[in-house]
DNA sequence: TTGTAAGCGTTATCAA
DNA sequence: TTGATAACGCTTACAA
């Protein structure tokens, strides 16, 4: 708005259509029929509306609704391509339907996060979708206020507020299982990021899993964490090769920001070429188009960021309802390059 | 909101701590000294907001005060890092002013981002931010309507609007006319994206003068051009191969996306190791953090999404205050990779 | 078939 | 130092 022509509202197209306000509304609403409205009245009315660009004010809607139409979105970071895919469908989605998806960064650090939550809670929105930065109830104090939905982490001790997350721990087990038989590996070395995060914690089970489904087992030192940062990617491949003293049989990394660290060691030292001729096996979860792209082979395993959009909007619409809704875990597919 | 325990007004402030809507609101909003109010009666009314949670309603706000402290923005794709990464920095910056940012996406398709522009208009943004994705002003009917900063490109025939880009000419001439003379070059391929967009004219704009300057003539044949997606890498590259039958000295590609396609080309055909012999110079506009991590080395053009963001907010300010706004073109980083 | 009036939660103006 | 009231633009009972 900022000055400029005012805007024209309801009472505007009234006066010029020379009828009420009430009439107006229930025109431009669609509801003439339900009203009875003079066909003329109505070609009139929309006729004169749509010559002055007339747009309802939202504001003045939500006021009196009690209602914004209106759903927040925290996640931990646009530039993580899962979060922007699935960000850009549920845009689209509810756009489409009349929804305003306001999208908000917390950079994982809980006290953005916090501030995030708190625009977003001025902000009157309806529903709330976060990626919690926090293990705790405790951190969210607001949690009975406002209809909640979890999206690819949950609070451990928030039972009650419903999740959607990706299937980690079958997808890495299925994975790790199928590599071990493949290759015939006889160590498997992991590489993750912090734990206290659930999918983390899911990909560490998915990985024991998939050893134990293979008959593989586990010794104490294959397992490192650190956080998702790619340079934490290229210390814990820097301490695994200097433990080892030489280059292991395969790595799991747990996401493709330490496989970018992991890479870039590798590329330093000289020792891309062991990937290509297969002295090292190398799989990841997350999928990037560039890894097709790589004169070595590096499996994958890609969230299905489609369908999560799709089930989050399904859950949002089901809220809107006040119908309860159940957790959803959405399986991930396996990418195989031979 | 959505039914649940109503939301605390301030009316209720108002009668729990026995004072008018006008006091509670003049406390609430930090002009307590302006008007004089008892510091008994601001404390108690401080105390009773706070410990009811007392959250104005903004959107009561913004239909009295006829502005709504909301920006648009429709950017062509979330995925891409270089939106994501300014998006993201923006809405901090907006977030912390206390300015909310509505981020849509326009997916390089007319009606889309025709929808998107006109959902935030009904919402009633004070200000747009838009990436054009067609040519012309005709498109775009609201633009005496609403201030408009134009992100990344330009409508060629709207020059009072203003635009923040990224000074990709001169960042391609440098890059280009080094690598002439570094690798003394007789040849230089370029693999370009969508000319109707500015910055791709602006991109083979500086390819061509890179070349003036290093004293190199331009071939007829030399370039190329298709869409963005990395599909259309691929056919250029597998078009230029089949027309030479052979690999060129050197190419330059217009984006990350454009780059992948090569890649992917070059991978399929055992070719990449030509690129590690330094057969073959490739170096590309956007700049990744994966390029650090290839057997190769690709020189790389980064734009400042930092600077962008900080451009765009300051723009954002000035617009709000009515005051009028230059265009602005950021520079580029070289990135070299040797 | 259409109009009147109240009310949504704020802020601003003016009065007390 | 504080309060009453109108207004922002819209929807919806209720009235006509």
């Amino acid at each position: 708005m900022i000055a400029k022509t005012k805007r024209c509202t309801l009472n505007d197209i009234a006066e010029l259509s020379g009828v009420s306000k009430t009439t107006v509304s229930m025109v431009l609403n669609g509801r003439a029929d339900e009203f009875r409205i003079k066909e003329e009245t109505r070609q009139k009315i929309l006729q004169i509306a749509e010559k002055n660009h007339y747009r309802a004010n939202i504001y003045a809607k939500a006021l009196q609704a009690q209602r914004t139409n209106t759903i927040g979105l925290v996640i931990p970071d646009f530039s993580n391509f899962g979060f922007a895919q699935t960000s850009q469908m549920l845009e689209r989605l509810c756009r489409n339907h009349g929804l305003q998806l306001l999208i908000s960064c917390s950079d994982e650090e809980p006290h953005l996060e916090a501030k995030a939550i708190e625009n977003l809670l001025e902000r009157q929105i309806d529903i709330l979708i976060t990626t919690p930065v926090c293990q705790k109830r405790k951190h969210y104090p607001y949690l009975n206020t406002i209809p909640t939905i979890q999206l690819d982490r949950f609070i451990a001790d928030a039972p009650q507020i419903p999740y959607i997350i990706t299937d980690d721990k079958s997808a890495v087990a299925a994975m790790v299982a199928q590599m071990i038989n493949k290759y015939q590996l006889k160590e498997f070395y992991y590489l993750g990021g912090l734990l206290q995060l659930t999918p983390s914690e899911a990909r560490l089970q998915g990985f024991k899993c998939g050893l134990q489904q293979a008959g593989l087992a586990l010794q104490n030192d294959w397992i490192s964490h650190r956080d998702y940062h790619s340079e934490s990617g290229y210390i814990m491949m820097q301490q695994l090769l200097q433990r080892l003293g030489r280059l292991p049989q395969a790595i799991f990394v747990a996401s493709y920001g330490l496989l970018v660290g992991v890479l870039r060691f590798l590329n330093e030292h000289q020792l891309l070429d062991q990937l290509s001729s297969q002295q090292l096996h190398l799989a990841t979860f997350d999928d990037y188009e560039l890894l097709n792209c790589l004169p070595f082979k590096i499996h994958s395993i890609r969230q299905d960021h489609e369908k999560i959009a799709n089930a989050l909007f399904q859950a949002i619409l089901s809220l809107l309802e006040q119908k309860p809704i159940a957790n959803q875990i959405i399986p991930a597919h396996l990418c195989w390059r031979d």
